[in-house]
DNA sequence: GCCATTAAAGATATAATGTATCATTGTTGC
DNA sequence: GCAACAATGATACATTATATCTTTAATGGC
């Protein structure tokens, strides 16, 4: 089975688990947006699977289709690029999600995502905990230079 | 003198050393922007303005304004809620823009600005060195709940 | 299987955010 | 004063996102 059915079939059995569905529409989305492998905007994406399709969707869809594959822990929302990205973690296990940050290239755009060691939260947590902050856990998105680019 | 006063004045001489001029329509941004004290959008404070003036401005001046004071480092951007706000550090040393950070309440939307240690940023650049990465310095911007709101 | 209930998708309109471009006005240094 | 440059005005449009109402599809109880 290639990459890609093997991250579908997860991606349906991960959904069943928590009592929702990978209709066809949303799995032709994260199809979609699994091939195109890096970042890329909620229109580009909609052009991407309407180009597919006899019947064009409305831009609507997407954007809830979208929120549900973010919901469901199977795509990321990169909200410094205003871009979605299928999360990397998708055909293991799926406890990552939780503490998974993005190192975003300024130059090639690419994405990785990378774990914060506890000690890392911790430390964040407390300088949060100093302003009174209580922090909820969420994404980080960092930018800088790839290996690549460099 | 006011606060308010002393935050423009103190803009004024900044911008002055560093060459650049707080022309009166950068000015009365700045000073709506920091009297408004909490993040707002573009257009928000757009219109805060033109209530203020005879000629409405154009949505792109106030854009290219907005620019211009984050470029001198009398404002930031608010990536993840497309806002803007006064920095809070205009009145005091400006080598704090380097290493602040925010923290935004889920709840009131108030944010604070908080400056990492070395030691912080310094495991943070190891984390984005072991992928290979540069980290461009960027402000970093934590979702969580202020301590009001708890 | 049939029907009521709920979930998903379609359709349409519009809001909110942001940029491109060219013309005009203002400022600065010579 | 005038050339060069910086700032603003004006206009148009691109991109991103949401509200709302309708229609279709799926599910569970009988």
């Amino acid at each position: 089975m290639s990459y890609l059915e093997s991250v579908i079939t997860k991606a349906e059995g991960r959904c069943r688990d928590r009592g929702s569905r990978l209709t066809p529409l949303r799995r032709q989305v994260l199809r979609a947006l699994v091939e195109v492998s890096e970042p890329i905007s909620a229109y580009g994406l909609l052009e991407i699977c309407n180009a597919k399709r006899e019947e064009a969707m409305p831009a609507m869809s997407i954007y809830r289709i979208l929120d549900f594959l973010v919901d469901q822990q199977l795509a990321h929302r990169l909200v410094s690029s205003k871009k979605y990205i299928a999360c990397s973690h998708i055909d293991c296990c799926p406890k990552h999600f939780q503490r998974v940050h993005f190192l975003i290239c300024d130059q090639c755009a690419r994405v990785k995502e990378v774990e914060m060691s506890e000690a890392m939260m911790d430390s964040l947590n407390h300088v949060a905990g100093t302003e009174g902050f209580k922090l909820s856990s969420r994404q980080l998105e960092f930018s800088g230079v790839c290996g690549e680019c460099r």
